[in-house]
RNA sequence: GCCUCGGUAGCUCAGUUGGAUAGAGCAACGGUUUUCUAAACCGUGGGUCAGGGGUUCGAAUCCCUUCCGGGGUACCA
């Protein structure tokens, strides 16, 4: 539509004489109401044209009118110009861009950004918000390769520490042997056992210790299990045999339960960071801000570094006794990456409990001189919540990851067992339809909201498939293949003897919408951008199925050929577009 | 306390480079199947855009302020 910001510009500059920079032509889709398809605010025009919005408005309309061949008709309505366009000029939109073999493609931008999603811990199975964390970030991943990057998607592990041993002490003390294979149950969920069998433990010491008179911080202190869990971790970090082999036992167990949820989810990583290889990275980067005089060193040996006057705290960079800190490792991490690849950007999706982490991480980098700084990016998202708050794993008020995409997937059975349209698929057909719409309709759930807003999740209330959902996207797709197989498509057709009725042009504008909807959710870090969208395409192809007459029964000619075309475009853009929410959409359901 | 992110219909959410009478879905009610899949379509009702003030021809959108909610503010990660 650049052609009619330029034409107006002109019209602009004949009528009164003086040229107008480009944002005082305000254009925005014409409303259902009136006429016409585009239109011109013409208040921001007033002060240049020395008349009144309507009459200003008036006189571009005409001049469009007369001097450019798109622009058919033109209304005028309390200030606002509307446009009519020619029907000869969407028709040409569509057979020339819209049908072409390229649309929706990006062409490369030479650029490479890295997406770091997932990095769960290894001492519990994964839950309803790193569900959402791993959807958003593979889609933002998808998304940023649809729009012309390079992409590499990085999974930063965090394998060591504290909670890792307390799962492993746990299961020395009262495991028995326990494994997978001997008890059937996943990995990750053997070793999440043992974690909660710390915790119960744990507090029975605390309890146990402030019966005797000690406080409750004395005895989180110093209750046997803590201390021990506390040895263990050095005994890890001194390297010792025995908790190396016990450590990389169950977090085996761990990764090949997550391996399963992951392939459950459809999402992938290009490379795998552990922190047992990075908890000791950052120590040259702090020698490096000593150097340049951007840490400093208090008497106790502790470093740090001075936020004040960007508003925030001073911060602490590395500990008294010479020991890394979170933001230590985080920004040797960060060079290592940044070494290994040397991408553009860097997106680290990693919920909003960590803005003021990641704020501070950036600044320190920008403050070191780092040149690549300036293009990391923190992709925050709002926590998945329950009706009773928060999830608290003691509290046993988690959604399990793995609990959810079952049930998800009995739901999908159920519901389409109901409608009965299904009876003839063959049983591998139909377990691979249920699982397409399960999953479809908790990822579309997941991915449907702005990220950085909180999400509300209901146990009790299962997630929809009807309306503003997964599977009614699928759906239309399903049905769009149906139609096209029934009619016997073959590509082709040009614009000759096209007749545009409105819900046709309605989809012709919807789906020239396709590209800048990809450039959009891609810039933004937004999935709900192309769920949103989707969904409008849908449902304006489902007032279009409905409104026109049958398709197949209609008789051959131009106007049958433009129609199958845009159920053929629709259906296309609708499968592509569902494949960068990580989405796949069913041929027949 | 300070920082930060939210608050839009009964519920879940769209809508912010400032534009017309604020939109969907669910739920409720009514209609559509001798027509290509009714997981669909059409219609009805439903709003103090948290409150107040300001800027503007024009504010859900920008500024100030109050209230409510989340998160952060560790020599935890």
């Amino acid at each position: 539509m650049d052609f009619i910001v330029a034409a107006a510009r002109k019209a602009i500059e004949e009528l009164y004489g003086t040229q107008v920079p480009a944002d005082v032509i305000s254009l925005q889709e014409t409303r259902k109401e009136f006429e016409g398809q585009v239109t011109i605010v013409a208040f921001p025009i007033v002060r240049y044209s020395k008349k009144n919005p309507a009459e200003t408005a008036e006189d571009i309309g005409k001049y469009l009118q007369a001097n450019v061949a798109e622009v058919a008709a033109f209304n005028v309505v309390k200030g606002f110009l509307n446009l009519v366009l020619d029907q000869q000029y969407f028709l040409r939109v569509f057979h020339e861009e819209i049908l072409g073999t390229g649309f929706g493609r990006i062409a490369p931008n030479g650029k490479k950004v890295m997406v770091e999603y997932s990095s769960p811990n290894t001492n519990k199975p994964l839950h309803l918000g790193h569900v959402r964390n791993n959807l958003l970030g593979y889609s933002v991943a998808e998304l940023l390769k649809a729009s012309g990057y390079e992409v590499i998607k990085v999974n930063l592990v965090n394998d060591r520490g504290i909670h890792i041993c307390k799962s492993m002490l746990a299961w020395q003390k009262w495991g028995n042997g326990e494994t997978p294979e001997n008890s059937g149950m996943k990995g990750d969920h053997l070793v999440g056992k043992y974690y909660v069998v710390f915790d119960a433990e744990y507090k029975k010491e605390i309890k146990a210790l402030m019966d005797q008179g000690q406080t409750e911080e004395q005895a989180k202190k110093s209750a046997p299990l803590i201390v021990e869990a506390q040895q263990m971790l050095q005994q890890w970090e001194a390297g010792d045999a025995g908790v190396i082999a016990l450590w990389e036992k169950m977090n085996g167990w761990v990764y090949e339960g997550f391996g399963v949820t992951y392939a459950n989810l459809g999402v992938d990583f290009d490379r795998f960071y552990y922190e047992s290889n990075t908890y000791l990275l950052g120590k040259d980067t702090v020698e490096e801000g000593l150097e340049k005089g951007v840490f400093f060193r208090k008497d106790d040996g502790s470093v740090w570094i001075d936020l004040t006057a960007e508003g925030l705290d001073e911060k602490l960079v590395l500990r008294a006794d010479g020991t890394s800190v979170y933001i230590t490792q985080d920004l040797g991490t960060a060079q290592m990456k940044q070494d290994d690849y040397q991408m553009d950007e860097s997106i680290y999706v990693v919920g909003n409990e960590q803005d003021y982490h990641f704020k501070v991480l950036f600044l320190i980098l920008e403050k070191l001189g780092k040149p690549w700084a300036k293009g990391l990016y923190h992709l925050s998202y709002g926590m998945v919540d329950l009706p009773s708050g928060k999830m608290k794993s003691r509290e046993g008020t988690v959604v399990d990851a793995d609990d959810l995409i079952g049930e998800m997937i009995r739901t999908a059975k159920s519901k389409t067992e109901e409608l009965g349209k299904t009876n003839d698929f063959p049983e591998e057909d139909k377990n691979a339809l249920y699982r397409n719409i399960g999953l479809g309709a908790l990822k579309y759930f997941l991915l449907k909201v702005e990220p950085k807003k909180r999400l509300l999740f209901d146990p009790n209330e299962s997630i929809d498939f009807q309306g503003h959902t997964g599977p009614f996207i699928q759906y239309t797709h399903a049905r769009i293949r149906s139609l096209l197989a029934k009619a016997a498509y073959q590509p082709g057709g040009d614009a000759a003897g096209v007749e545009l009725s409105d819900t046709e042009l309605d989809m012709v504008m919807m789906l020239g919408k396709y590209p800048a909807q990809i450039r959009e959710a891609a810039a933004t870090h937004s999935p709900a951008v192309m769920a949103n969208y989707l969904f409008e395409l849908a449902k304006g192809f489902n007032k279009f199925y409905h409104e026109i007459p049958p398709i197949v029964k209609t008789e051959a000619g131009a106007q049958k050929q433009f129609r199958l075309n845009i159920c053929r475009v629709t259906g296309d853009v609708l499968r592509q577009g569902m494949s960068l929410l990580g989405i796949t959409v069913p041929e027949r359901m």
